[in-house]
DNA sequence: GTTTGTGAAGGCTTTCACAGCC
DNA sequence: GGCTGTGAAAGCCTTCACAAAC
């Protein structure tokens, strides 16, 4: 198996891109998981999966040749290729604030944290949920004390689950604390300086996206 | 304040801009909420929320002219304007099948089913988890009564939060259900029949992205 | 025969920039 | 003066289609 092309221009790779690498890997793994295959095309890949296979090939292109003409692309090669473009091969720590609903439920969700995700905090700044267990065995603790819990225990990536009016406070207090990739649930959107990642992810946004279509397409005839 | 152009062919408005308008209706709720004005230019909106004037002006004017020029836009005429647009003018009713941490967390979650979206059922097919009670007071149903709770209860939307390998299979029994618009949460595609709106929100792919971005940003000079 | 990797074409989305209106 | 609504331009993304490789 060989390297992948290290020296790709990432700022090149759009963020569409990056998120279809992200599904290819599920995709993968699910065929692994099935364990009767070694070898997939991308016709077969979009088949199975709902995806176009031009799109597939172009997006593995961009960062080397994977695959085998005539016959298409090893599976536990593929798979390891996208963790490494992906910059899975190592852990990745989380730190959560917002010890709500959504924190407490997001701390233990394998679909979340899985893999090489680990959330090694959940911070509230409400004194009365302070010392609560979370459901992964964490101890909510003092939003106060982010900037030493971040050093501390090596975090890199910030997640907000506040409401909305409290989550420009906190990323400021995440860019503040050393943070540089942030993913922000609170349904608002949040400015931060050039150099910080912020990812908002507005769970209404595709049920109103639902509710549109409900209301603006014919009924089935 | 007049109609929004009820004309429009609603088949050629994109997703993305059926997304920002919900994001848009996000922002006029807090300026709203604010309480201290009571219009807002484009440039305004885009300037507070980290948006784009000129598209927040031709993603509105798809359906109707409802600034002012040299004015801007109404606040309470616009929400309206957007809730009318969205569908958000009357309530739509969820079902949720998969009762585990990710599916009893959003049926009582303020930031997924407030406003007119309203969970009436939280369905499992294991048999130890019938009967419990979820967070907002629903008990865990069958998952094998699920077309008879759907057309007693008039439920318009399905929401999967089960494993990647049963979402299938139940997105195929909400279709036979008569359900036409699902939210899939597992992580993996699946496929539906023409005229069924499936929309897939794999959470870990945002989490993969930042990664992604993480591994391939040289650290900030 | 099959399938990849890829230039070129086509389609879609965003941004610009300004006429028209307040 | 200010701001919207909108054609036109620019930019971006997807899809096509085929030479090259197996």
């Amino acid at each position: 198996m060989a390297a992948y092309k290290r020296h790709v221009d990432t700022s090149t790779i759009s963020d569409l891109t990056v998120a279809r690498l992200s599904v290819y890997l599920r995709c993968v793994e699910r065929l692994l998981d099935g364990g009767d295959i070694e070898t997939v095309s991308s016709q077969e890949l979009a088949r199975r999966f709902n995806l176009n296979s031009a799109q597939i090939r172009k997006d593995l292109a961009y960062f080397g040749e994977f695959g085998v003409r005539g016959v298409g692309y090893n599976l536990r090669d593929l798979r390891q290729y996208i963790v490494e473009i992906l910059g899975l091969n190592r852990e990745h720590r989380l730190v959560i604030v917002g010890a709500g609903n959504l924190g407490t439920a997001l701390c233990h969700y394998s679909g979340f944290t899985g893999g090489s995700f680990l959330v090694v905090g959940v911070l509230d700044s409400d004194p009365s949920r302070i010392g609560d267990p979370t459901p992964s065995g964490l101890l909510v603790e003092d939003a106060s004390r982010l900037p030493e819990i971040v050093r501390q225990r090596g975090i890199e990536i910030g997640v907000i689950t506040t409401p909305p009016a409290a989550a420009q406070s906190v990323c400021d207090q995440m860019v503040a604390a050393g943070l540089r990739t942030v993913l922000n649930f609170a349904p608002t959107r949040v400015k931060a300086p050039d150099g910080v990642y912020v990812k908002t992810v507005d769970l209404k946004v595709h049920l109103e996206e639902l509710s549109f279509h409900i209301t603006n397409t014919a009924p089935s005839r």
